[in-house]
DNA sequence: AACCCTATGTCAAACTGTTGACATGAGGCA
DNA sequence: TGCCTCATGTCAACAGTTTGACATAGGGTT
C-alpha cells in the first residue's frame, strides 16, 4: 500500500472548497466595506431591510444566519449610527418592525457598488447559464442539508 | 415605478447562496461531530494532519482559514486531549511539526464516516461530471478573489 | 375560559476568534 | 560580520458570537 488509506484529498471535497471560497469572499467584503464603516453582517442586514422593509429582529437573524442575540446587538449599533429605525413598542405581537433611515439607504447604496464588484469578480469566469446552474446547485445543496422548509425572508 | 430600484434579489447572488450553504454545512457538521467530542475546526485540523503529517501551527492555520493564534489554542486543546503531539523544541527554525497520536487517528477515522456522509448527502444530486465542474468553479472563484499563489497545504 | 405550545425580545455569562504586539530563528545582502 | 527582512510561536486585550435563561404576546385545543 502506498497510502495509509487516507480519506479523499481534502481539496476534492466540496465542503472544503466551499469553506475556502467563503473565507476569501468574507475577507474581500470586509476590506471593501471598511471604507464605508460597515461590517459584512451589517451590510447584509441593510440589504435585507432594503429588500424587505419591516423585518423583525428574529427574521433578520435567520436571513443573516446568526442568532437573535447577535442580530440584536448588531441592530442596536445600526440604530445608534442612525442607519435603521425601530418603533418603541410593538404594533402587534412582540416583533418590532425595522426600517432603513434615509442615511441608512444612502450608506447601503454607496456600499452596494463595491460589494457587487466583488461578486462580479468572483463569478467573472462564468457565463449566464453556468451562473444559473451554480445557483441552482447551491440551493439544492442547502436544501439537502437543511430539511426545514424555511419561511424564507429571501423569497418573494 | 413598482420597485424603488432595489439591488438584485439577494437570493440571486452567488455570495449569499454560498453563505447559506456554508451555514447549513457548518451546522450539520457540528451536530455530526458532537458525539465524537470534536468541533468542526478541530476535525479540519485532524484531517490536515492526517493528510500532511508534520505541519506547523502556522501552516495548519492557513489550511483551516483561521489565525495562528486561534490554531494555537486549538492545538493546545487537541494536545491536552492526547490527539496530537508536538516536540518540546523546534528541530530547525521555530516551526514545531505536529503529528497525530494513535488516539487522534482513531478519533479521526471514527468521525470521518459521519462527515463524509454529510458531504454525500449535500452533493447527492450531482453526478461525477457536475461535481468536478462545481469543484473547478469554486476553486476559480477563490483564485479570482484571492490573488495570492497559496503555498497550498492542501496540494501534493 | 383555561391550558399549552410557539415565537419573540432581551439579559447575562461563557466561549471562540480576532487584532496588536513582542521575541526568536533563518536567510539574503551589503 | 552586521543588518535587514520575513516567518514563526506566543502573550495580552478586545470584539463578536453563541449558549442559556426568562418574561411576554399570540394562536390553538380542550
Amino acid at each position: 500500500m502506498r497510502q495509509v488509506s487516507n480519506g479523499a484529498d481534502l481539496g476534492r471535497l466540496v465542503g472544503y472548497q466551499l469553506k475556502r471560497v467563503q473565507a476569501a469572499l468574507r475577507s474581500a467584503m470586509d476590506a471593501a466595506l471598511r471604507p464605508h464603516d460597515l461590517t459584512t453582517p451589517q451590510y447584509a442586514c441593510l440589504e435585507l431591510l432594503d429588500q424587505r422593509p419591516g423585518l423583525s429582529n428574529a427574521e433578520l437573524a435567520r436571513g443573516a444566519f446568526v442568532t437573535r442575540q447577535s442580530m440584536n446587538v448588531l441592530l442596536r449599533n445600526l440604530e445608534d449610527a442612525g442607519l435603521v429605525e425601530r418603533p418603541a413598542s410593538a404594533p402587534q405581537g412582540r416583533a418590532l418592525p425595522t426600517t432603513l433611515t434615509a442615511e441608512g439607504r444612502a450608506r447601503l447604496v454607496a456600499a452596494r457598488g463595491d460589494v457587487l464588484e466583488i461578486e462580479q469578480r468572483m463569478t467573472a469566469h462564468l457565463d449566464a447559464e453556468q451562473a444559473d446552474l451554480l445557483l441552482g446547485h447551491l440551493e439544492r445543496m442547502t436544501d439537502a442539508l437543511d430539511p426545514r422548509p424555511r419561511d424564507s425572508p429571501t423569497l418573494t
